[in-house]
DNA sequence: AAAACTGTATCAAATGATTAATACAATAAT
DNA sequence: ATTATTGTATTAATCATTTGATACAGTTTT
């Protein structure tokens, strides 16, 4: 349980994604309150101040807005929302795809692994 | 230029997955001497230190062979590097494809991502 | 034989991440 | 009004990473 934080990364920092993810993906939704910094660092089993640096990192982003001392809440502009969850998967696609490329594979390698290793994409063909 | 290292992980993991990348994709061809420890930190420009906690970390592995004080190998087991090279990539897409879905993409719709987004896949249909 | 080069070991110092223990001012709840 | 809860700030201690400066015992090279 807990949230599955590795060593390998800066804690602070995988919270973070964690959270932008949450957003992302609606678990925390558009004008939605967030659990308190106390809160949040219970759950995630984390000093109180490491994840106060993730969530006031993130609200560079303009994904959260603080309310000094009512709490936190998710924006309401699901625009942004929408915007930032296909930056982030077109970053994701293009990293993807040069770690494939670095490693030797072509284009067309790397859609036939695909498809060996994605179980519904068998329709997919080159 | 250098080797473009990250502050946000640990240096000596980054150089790691770096040479095992330049073994995998034969720019260090198997059988072939590597360059010394002191060579790679400076092209890296990283303490010889750091190097060598890298290299003696791959050593696990058994992509590289330590020749006590005459330098280090590429193994000639081109079995291994080709099924470290499979492991890999296989263990990038399923990263790829369960971040993508974190997200909240279907795989349908990741399929469709990657076509709007991969120069040369535009063949592919789902 | 001498010099240069190998990997390796050790010690100290600097830095950043993380935890811990508090504290404070502003707001919400009672 | 009082109490509890908010985000935030501060200070210290601990830990891993990284650098730096050496040193040593074997191989090659000359």
């Amino acid at each position: 349980m807990a949230w599955e934080l590795n060593s390998d990364r800066p804690i602070y920092s995988q919270i973070l994604e964690k959270i932008q993810t949450r957003i992302i993906c609606g678990i925390y939704q558009p004008g939605e309150r967030l659990p308190s910094v106390r809160e949040l660092a219970a759950e995630a089993s984390v000093n109180p101040n490491t994840m106060q640096r993730a969530l006031s990192e993130l609200e560079h982003s303009g994904l959260i807005i603080t309310q000094r001392s009512s709490g936190r809440m998710v924006t309401e502009d699901t625009q942004m929302i929408q915007g930032t969850k296909r930056e982030i998967a077109i970053a994701e696609i293009k990293a993807f795809f040069a770690n494939m490329r670095e490693l030797g594979y072509s284009s067309e390698e790397i859609l036939q692994l695909i498809n060996e290793n994605q179980p519904r994409s068998d329709a997919l063909t080159q």
